[in-house]
This record gives C-alpha cells, structure tokens and sequence, in this order.
DNA sequence: ATACGGAATATCGCAACGCGATATCTTTTT
DNA sequence: AAAAAGATATCGCGTTGCGATATTCCGTAT
C-alpha cells in the first residue's frame, strides 16, 4: 500500500518538453517586449493598455480588475496607470455612481501607439504561433 | 498609393485574442511560480533547473548556452548559479578540455527537488494545457 | 616561449519593478 | 453619526537583471 498522492512519475521527455515549451514560449514574450520597446513602450505599459483594451465584456476597466488581469497588486497597478497617465496614453475617470472607482479609458494617442504593436505582433505571431502551438501540444498530448 | 508597410488591420477581437491568451498564460506561469516557491525555490531558480535538465542533445550545460536558453546574460547566469550551487542543487565542473568553459551539473537533491515541482506541473498542465491551446489558436487562426 | 586577440566566466555598483505596510477617500451598514 | 468594508493612493524597501569592467583560458603567429 503506498502512498496515493504525488504518484506522478516524471520522464526525461517531460522535463525536455516543458523545458522546451518555456523556451519557446521565453522567445515569444521576448519579442513582445522588443515591438513594445520599438514604439517607446515599456513591456508592463504595453501590457495594461493591451488589457485595458481587450477586456471582455463586461469587465469594467477598474484599477481593480486590471490588477487582477495583469496578475499585479493593485498598487502596482497605480503605478503603472500613473506613469501612462503622465504619458497621456491613458486618462483616469471617476465613476458617478461609485466615486471610489476610477474607469481607466485608453486615449487616442494610446490607442494609435497599441495598434502599431499588436499590428507588429500579428506579423510575429505567424511564425511563433505554430511553434508555441506545436511544443504545447507536444506537452499536452504526452502519454501518462 | 498609400504606404506598402505597416499595412496590418487590427480588430477588436485581436486585441481580445491576444490579451486573452496573455491573461491565460499568465496565470499559468503564476502557477508555475507557485509550485517552485511551495518546495523552497525562487521561480528563477526552478527555471534554470528545469533548462539545465531539459538540455536537448547537444548542447553542452554551459553558462552561456544556459543563458540563452534562459534568456538572460551571461552574468545574470552566472549568479543564479552562484546561489543554486551554494544550495548544493548543482555543482560546477571545469571542462578538462577547455579549462574557461563551465559544465552545470544537477545534483541529486536538485534533481529531487525539481521532480517534484514538474510532477506537480504536469497535474496542472491536465488543466492549463487545454485552457492555453483553445487561446493560443483562436489567436492564430483569426482570419486576415 | 611569448605575446596577442578572442571567448567564457566572474565581479561590482546601479536602476527598475513590484510588493508590504499604511493612509485616504467613498459607500454601506447599524 | 459611527463603524465597517472596499477601492484607490503613497512610501520605503528588497530582489533581480543589467552595463561596465575584470579575470582566466585557449589558439595562433611571430
């Protein structure tokens, strides 16, 4: 009778896949950060106006719930709102109603600058994306 | 005749694909982080690990092809090493053939260590992996 | 053999980023 | 009106990775 739990056995294939995957998935991200770089973003500004813009339906564009999307503590996210606010990217907009919330709403500068980076990801992800498709699935689809 | 370049239309629903599969994605690499500090180590330490014994055949485990794959400098490397060999989760060992270069070694406490965090990865991996494929190709395979 | 150039690794000080702790402001509850 | 709860804001700090620089080692040419 042995112990039930952790009874997952690890593979040389698993390490190489998730090592794989990671690296991969690195390179991505790397040239996320390059496009964003190019237009004068920091990578983290890119981020929140990338969130901010492609929230789901109704997801309000609350400090709050940005946090939450980009997997920061909310003052962090003060932070970055301040700066892109200074940058005028974004702009603050307290909520009638409940006047401790502020809408974040992306500006037209913002905006203009966000698309030539996700224009320039498109292109990118052409080529990542069938990489990133194919080590995930070689992750996922490993027996046992 | 307007400008050949640049010429990328980005619609809403790109920027919800994208923001979508970063939102996923980092939610799974936070996991990620979560299994590494839940046995003691720092996420970045986990990563060298897990690069250090998923090495594809040939390539030697040296400082700089571990930094590559890492994504790092040479010299960032070389302190993370510093701190995972002074956890005794690795050791150096000067290659006889080329006395500058530095081979990586996993010792057994790492390899036992880092077993149990990609265990641990591979049962959220059941969860996650789907999750990433479905965001990963409703961004790739979006039309124009 | 010695000197030189290039490559790999190591050291030092710094700047950026996010966080914990705390404060302020607003809304709800009693 | 006071207290409780929630959202946002401020302050100082620790960690991490980096640029600049140094050291060690190897191959080559003289």
């Amino acid at each position: 009778m042995t112990k039930p739990t952790n009874k997952v056995d690890v593979t040389l294939g698993d390490y190489r896949a998730l090592a794989e995957f990671r690296y991969e998935l690195r390179r991505y991200l790397a040239l996320s950060d390059h496009a964003a770089r190019s237009v004068g973003l920091h990578p983290g500004q890119y981020r929140l106006l990338l969130m901010l813009k492609g929230l789901p339906d109704g997801i309000e564009p609350t400090i709050g719930n940005l946090a939450e999307r980009l997997g920061l503590r909310h003052h962090s996210t003060v932070e970055l709102v301040d700066r892109l606010e200074k940058r005028g990217l974004i702009h603050r907009e307290r909520n009638e109603r409940h006047r401790s919330f502020v809408f974040v709403r992306i500006s037209p500068k913002g905006e203009s600058i966000l698309r030539r980076v996700v224009a320039s990801r498109k292109v990118d992800l052409k080529k990542a994306g069938p990489i990133l498709v194919k080590a995930l699935n070689t992750l996922t689809t490993r027996r046992s």
